[in-house]
DNA sequence: AGGACGCTGGAACGGCGTTCCAGCCGGAGG
DNA sequence: CCTCCGGCTGGAACGCCGTTCCAGCGTCCT
């Protein structure tokens, strides 16, 4: 039986970039930053390292699209019928939800090939900040704030909570701090030994979330 | 001349952490994160790699100390005769000048191995939010706050800045950027073109302590 | 039918982090 | 004084990485 009888399926379905940044995203999500390797993609995608480079110049672009597969539609929420209020921190906790979902996302806005992306944002977050009736001067600074905030402070978070072993739950992970926290030296670290206790209980998203509502209020004036 | 006079110079000063840590800090200054490299390091320290791993355990540890390094004095200011509100806004102007200084910094606390600087930060802001008489249910949630704000927030900021190609002053990056953002798609990009010129006259040093303050105002009350 | 070309994928290169180990060198013991 | 020993050194080597190169496949155009 040598003979093909499905003359459709070629040999696979071709590559294309979108094809390539998929499977880079899964590897990303499943093994994690160090695992997202030129051959490890090819082997994954039956093909080999040099087949790859006809879609992606290089790994940093292809870091950039994984990005920006990820975050786009993060914050491409629908924003009629929602007070801008609303529509900042829906598009807020789609970033901080989209970090925690993939932790090496964060690690990308550190570095420098996020441009195009990062400018998606603002221009959701400035389009929000109109909505609000902030006047023109002050738009670019109240857009700025927010951004940095909410890029910030996300990336923070999931940098924080990937140093959970995968598998551990989030309850053993915090128990576990609060007592390393506990045995800490009295004199050099009082106050954290002081809260430690406090970990246990709060809760990361929710605090995020007052934090933009903070700074949505300090925007419109205060008053 | 095959005599050596000088003997007290044996072969040079003899290796140890500290000076290992020093060099991999102005390597890291010099030629950037992806210059640190262990033959580079030997060859400045005059000495082969082998010889580093006896102080160092690998290059993680490297990286998480000379993030020590830079951080932890650029946190420990003199707080006496201060305000809380004021130690608060020099500790976070600390971080983000050191982040500055550093670009290197910023993308360490996005990775998993700088967990003692970062409860140092937080123990530091935790004290001034003691200061400040946060009643002590609230204390770990305003320290959380704060410590994610500065620590995000800067990084972000020198990520940012980071893109400015060496020698370049900042005026003409932010002539470009400005140039650049003026050239976007009016439909997609409305907002970002609309303050495109603002970019020239804001100042991010400003805008980040103003957003320590808002974060401190909302963490005392608010009234 | 034949040529051209987009696309493939395996081989190869230089450089990386890391490991290994032969040997140096200063001080403790005879 | 010599000898031995162990902390410390530094160069060689290993396996893996990103990237480049290129012979050849398959498909479409002429």
């Amino acid at each position: 039986m040598t003979t093909r009888t499905r003359r459709t399926e070629r040999r696979q379905e071709p590559l294309s970039r979108e094809r390539i940044v998929g499977a880079a995203v899964d590897l990303l999500d499943t093994v994690g930053e160090s695992g997202l390797t030129f051959r490890a993609l090819a082997e994954r995608l039956e093909t080999g390292p040099g087949a790859i480079y006809w879609h992606v110049t290089g790994k940093a672009e292809l870091l950039a699209a994984a990005t920006e597969a990820v975050v786009v539609p993060a914050v491409a929420a629908d924003d009629t019928d929602r007070t801008p209020q609303e529509a900042i921190r829906t598009l807020a906790l789609g970033v901080f939800d989209a970090f925690d979902a993939h932790p090496w996302v964060g690690a990308q806005f550190s570095r420098a090939t996020w441009r195009p992306t990062l400018l998606r944002v603002f221009e959701r977050i400035g389009r929000q900040v109109q909505a609000l009736g902030v006047p023109e001067p002050a738009q670019f600074t109240a857009a700025s704030a927010l951004m940095n905030y909410i890029v910030g402070v996300a990336g923070q978070n999931a940098a924080t909570t990937r140093a959970v072993a995968p598998g551990t739950n989030r309850a053993d992970f915090l128990d576990a701090t609060a007592h390393a926290w506990s045995a800490l030296d009295p004199g050099e670290f009082a106050f954290a030994r002081g809260v430690a206790g406090r970990l246990r209980e709060h809760d990361d998203r929710t605090e995020f979330a007052a934090g933009v509502d903070l700074i949505v209020a300090g925007i419109t004036g205060g008053t």
